[in-house]
DNA sequence: CATGAATGAGTTTTCATTCAT
DNA sequence: TATGAATGAAAACTCATTCAT
């Protein structure tokens, strides 16, 4: 067990290296592969280092994919609060929202799709599952927020919640298939339509 | 290599008993812990058969999960398409849609959720690919339809179809909590919602 | 456990058929991929009986090979005693035990290579053994009477006979191959080389 | 499967040593017991080695057999051909012959066991079939030489070879009972028996 | 620090044998 | 008596993890 593993926000770059070539690798694999059927070996090879190696950085395949799930949430999350203006007009609001979850799943759409895959897995920890959760407060809030200012569509907001981002992973989903790109238009004409799924009419 | 293999539709019952079982364990484990993640003893046991006997009725462990995908996806296939009528109120039928996607998932939440988890498995093959084809270009079709006669949003069919399917993925995920009941009223109030993305205004 | 199991030289046939087909299967599957390589359940389907049955007539897969073996290897001993006329011309006599042999290896070609193949197996057991033993001290007796009579060239009777059957079952290898027919030309070739091994100059 | 598999030939030693004590236990074992019979962690054991480690070094099992069977082969053709002069006394060139092969069989006795038994099994592949066809046409070549010289006995040369060949491996395998050690006066006694069977009269 | 060869626990799969029919 | 579906013990093989270098 290391006893004092290297962090990902070191200073002095170098380190970080393999750490994130690791990290980045874990993402394709288990996206492609899954969890369990990706193994380390592969791994390490696809990242450049060896199979060691990756134990001196995760204290195990399980803490990997949690760390992973955990950075990529968060960044998520990050990303779409960052730009985010409380009072606006509703629609421009909703709109920026989407463009946000557009712009990260265009930017990382393998990051996307881990995230999307591993929303429930068995080997996800607690930590992963805190993450998970202020996720979804955030989400449940803003709607809540909307819905008290009258700009939204009454009822339960994890249900609209679920509903909106829902939309989004499907359109995520199937610009993944590689028969769609995420281009401002396709964007612009599926944040108009999600939008009336949430507006108050 | 089981020379001839029992077929599901076997005329004297019990012949097909525990088939039955071996693929209502795998559904269970398969979301539960994944493909990979599901070792064939555990299957065998939650089947109540011996390890031996998945392999009567199924090549290998791969053949079993394709097997489940095309069964189930074909079941909610026949399941959407049942009970609809051409033509008719724009919105009865897509509510009626809504309805009977939220059936299925009531009715069978497990395999709703291996459907949906397995969409993209690497372990998937041309068979399962064919029917995932079918049931999208019935999708499509059906939006066309109603966009051909200027019932329903212009664009991309297949988009608002990911949206449409994604919104109702959404909420049956969130139901899977368990936070949530898919109770007529939910299914009303979120058919009325998803009924927005795509009415034409 | 069987009984009392259906013996070999039943009066009544049809109780044997099976026996018989199982003996002829196993026979070939032997030769064709060994002992350990050959499936019960194949062995029973090639025997056209179902595998349960196998069981009736033996005690388990073991004692078919045993059984196998001990009817062979005696059936070849008797044949090769057949028509043996203790006086006479020494190389006639050589002659005609090369014929009856080759006549052996010609007619049942499977069986000589499972006896050959399977001289010195491990599952072999006490029975067959005392049957290899005999058919060992037969030729070495054979050897040890033209010696005495002068006929032979001396030295040890086994290493001479190991030649012999030796050159015999190299003969029957190749003829196997498929490259080789033991025709008559063949054979008298072959046994008037053979003959010079053993004849005293 | 092994990326790179470490070579035989490694310069450093050590690489191989491990290589060899699994070579070295499949031989015996492979004799002893049969390819089928030989349980891979049996085999393991007795190398001395992990289980897994027999994958780093051979794909599979039956790569196994069949590098060893190329190796041995290989090793035993380069053993008879060492030493063969063209030209020179016929029957003195056939007892270096028969002095080769018997010195091969004393000194690696299981080997010479392994590539006799496995001389047609159906799990070599058809590089060692290569290798059993360039040894063959060796054989055959040699024997037509001496033909065309007019030293040898007339007729097809493989049916001679075959009668030769035959004769030694006779004598092996008698030898291998632990009866008999192959003393020079054994192999002289024996090869001058042989030397009959092809020398022209 | 980094490695990758080595491992044995655990995986998938096979198969000799049994037993209900 | 004959069957072949069912089985679990044992086979082949994989892989997360360790550790000597």
């Amino acid at each position: 067990m290391p006893d004092a593993m290297p962090k990902p926000s070191a200073t002095g770059r170098g380190t970080t290296d393999k750490r994130a070539a690791i990290l980045d690798a874990a993402l394709e694999l288990f996206v492609e592969l899954g969890f369990h059927g990706t193994a380390v070996p592969l791994l390490a090879k696809r990242a450049g280092v060896g199979a060691g190696t990756i134990y001196r950085y995760f204290e195990n395949k399980e803490a990997l994919v949690n760390v992973l799930y955990g950075e990529w949430k968060e960044k998520l999350a990050t990303h779409l609060l960052s730009g985010f203006s409380p009072g606006g007009e509703p629609k421009a609001q909703f709109m920026g929202l989407w463009r946000r979850m557009s712009d990260f799943a265009a930017q990382y759409p393998t990051a996307y799709a881990f995230i999307e895959i591993h929303h429930h897995a068995a080997y996800l920890d607690a930590a992963a599952h805190e993450v998970e959760q202020r996720y979804l407060q955030m989400a449940v809030m803003y709607i809540q927020n909307a819905q008290a200012e009258g700009k939204y569509r009454d009822g339960p907001p994890e249900v609209l919640w679920s509903l909106v981002e829902g939309a989004f992973i499907g359109l995520a989903r199937f610009s993944r298939g590689g028969r769609l790109e995420l281009t401002p238009e396709v964007i612009e004409f599926s944040g108009n339509a999600a939008w009336e799924l949430v507006r108050r009419r």
